[in-house]
DNA sequence: AATGAATGAGGCTTCATTCAT
DNA sequence: GATGAATGAAGCCTCATTCAT
């Protein structure tokens, strides 16, 4: 018997089975992409059947959406949690792509998963995408607008800034994914930096001093997820 | 006799139809992309037959790479065309960018077929989109070189900002190609450039000055391809 | 997941459903041939969708293969069966002759799949075709050496013969199933197990006597397989 | 301008391109089979276009059973050519026999067309490869009731017996279609030759004393067609 | 006579979804 | 809660046949 619980709480053994069934669709969505992956995969990578995802899933859309939905949270909660230890504006700023840079680095499948798939996935999940690019760029406008109110930097079209450095970073790690034996992404990071804080005004003698946070904070390139 | 190894010049009659079939097909692909676009709606939309089209094409992937390399080819030579009539190592690069914003400006669908869908197409076309990817930062990093060789502009890594750059527009458009009700793409042009320019290092003067050729280069939003 | 490699035994009601397939495979495949019969035949003689028999069997050629396999267990075993109830090696060759005669002549269905539908399923079938009737070839082959053995028979060709026996009961076999208005199968067994036993120089009195074993064993001409 | 013929007449250029026609679907059928060739594969073989072919017969079964008729119609001839050289009623069956074997051993694509394809080209061919089988058959049975008539050998049932050779002969001649390394067919006369002489009652003697005619008379294994 | 092109019915297979147990 | 089984709507592709030129 469940303790005791109301009945729509989902118990502790759901729980773990609707994590399963997450954990296997985030592997083979980002591996297959949306529409090549089948129910019957999810399935099979969740040890369990189809029947059992549809207790927990109404659609495979569904399923999809809380993949993206979870990964970016994750991914977005590790970048705030980055910034938040720092008090710089810029410092923020860099601290934000670094960690996503990486994030992505150690993990392909998440960078896979966000900015191919998603874009790929069909024109149903367009709004969705458009959010998802929108809440990352959003991130980094924030950090923007501070540093622009500090006087950091010189006032700036913000949300246009944001799609750029935004877009640049996804462009990197694209073509980071798509290589066919790619170098380590985080390699790129000083470069990248360098361009993006000069696009925005950041003074040379600061972009020369380097990121002070970048000493072996490399990636480990081996985390499951 | 299957007609891709023809003896003879393709007929005029042959020519056309086949045309026919790729506009049709570069309009259903750029609208619901690879996967969701059934070779019925092509044929429907070429005022012809399934079959017919399997008499041009082998497959329904060749479709799609061929609407693909002739949509990229189109678009190269425009850049190209524009990056000519200037000499001054910024202006071409500036050229380049112009010519790409405008162009996608005023044809959404060949801005979603190239930056979109060939995303979105699957595993399949990794490679092709890669290299897709791969030949416009190709042409960005031509200019930037130039640019730097000229001493117009400081020393840089040319594959990665140019992968930085193509990313930036490529994001700007993706935006506006997702959005519910877009604003004219090109008026971002003036700020993207700017952003752009300083993050190779152009001196503030160059920038604040303009891009000379942006008078009424107004994308026109009606061409139908 | 498949059922082709099932974790557990295949539940009675799976095993049942797979036999309504293979039985209604079997009709339609002798009825029409292989590259005649559409899946949708099959799945609406058993009853069933065509999704329904791909969940039990991966293509239209695994069906056919099954069913062929089947069908020759069957009668491969009915032979052997009828076989091992003699001892004397003529009266076994005898029996082996008789009970093809016999069950062909009760089921042309089986004659049509094993000997007709076999050799024209097409060249992908080839090998299985060649085993087919190396199988039964390969049964009169050992009771003629049991003969020969036996000294019942001077010693012959064993390879040779075994296959022109076969052949000459499959032609017979084959005219009646082409046959418009065929009479009766068997009525040809006398006269043919006559040649037969002549042919391998079996002693005039021995083939004058008859086959003892023939006395009303004829076929009814009714079962439903 | 052709000659003065009456129009109806096939012009000599016609015949020509007609026999092209029939010598590609010649080839064409008997490696691939009835339902397996495609007209694009006889219209390339024959140097022409589906088109053309449409003008020369009405559709594609028309153009198999002509092949098959004008093939069988080949064999016939040579059979009983070879048959007219000899007076003795066995001598004629042997010669028959030997006939066959020895064209099919020359002429695989012959043997495969009339003997597998035939049968596996699907319910439509039916009563045509009754008549086939028949037709051969029937040639068989003139020479045997010849023989019983001179009392060379006992009177027998000359219906099934001569379905009897020629099935044995079929199956020598299928196995060895179907075998992946053949040895030469008509090594297999001699002793084929032996169990069908003795099957109806020619005496040992005569059996013993081989065929006359079998010297150095072997296939060349070269010829076209 | 001949051809290239087009047609459209039909076939095999996939797969999201449903459902009885 | 879960599963195996079933469904049926598409989808891609093939190919005999037709037809304008």
């Amino acid at each position: 018997m469940s303790p005791r619980r109301p009945a729509t709480e989902p118990s502790e053994k759901s729980r773990t089975r609707r994590e399963q069934i997450l954990d296997a669709a985030f592997h083979t969505f980002s591996q297959h992409g949306f529409r090549e992956t089948a129910m019957d995969e999810i399935a099979a990578a969740a040890n369990t059947s189809k029947g059992g995802i549809y207790f927990h899933f109404p659609t495979k859309e569904a399923v999809f959406r809380e993949v993206m939905r979870s990964t970016a949270d994750r991914l977005a909660a590790k970048v705030e949690r980055a910034v938040a230890s720092e008090t710089d504006p810029i410092a923020r700023a860099e601290a934000a792509l670094r960690t996503v840079l990486l994030t992505f680095s150690g993990h392909r499948a998440t960078a896979r998963l966000l900015f191919v798939d998603a874009v790929g996935a069909g024109r149903v999940f367009l709004a969705e995408t458009a959010a998802l690019h929108a809440r990352f760029a959003g991130m980094i406008r924030t950090y923007l607008e501070e540093a622009v109110d500090s006087g950091a930097i010189p006032p700036l079209d913000a949300e246009l800034t944001s799609q750029a450095w935004f877009g640049a970073l996804n462009e990197v790690v694209a073509r980071w994914l798509l290589a066919e034996e790619p170098d380590r992404l985080d390699d790129n990071y000083p470069a990248l930096r360098a361009i993006l804080l000069r696009s925005v005004g950041v003074p040379e003698e600061r972009i020369a001093a380097g990121d002070p946070a970048w000493h072996g904070a490399r990636s480990d390139d081996r985390a499951p997820r």
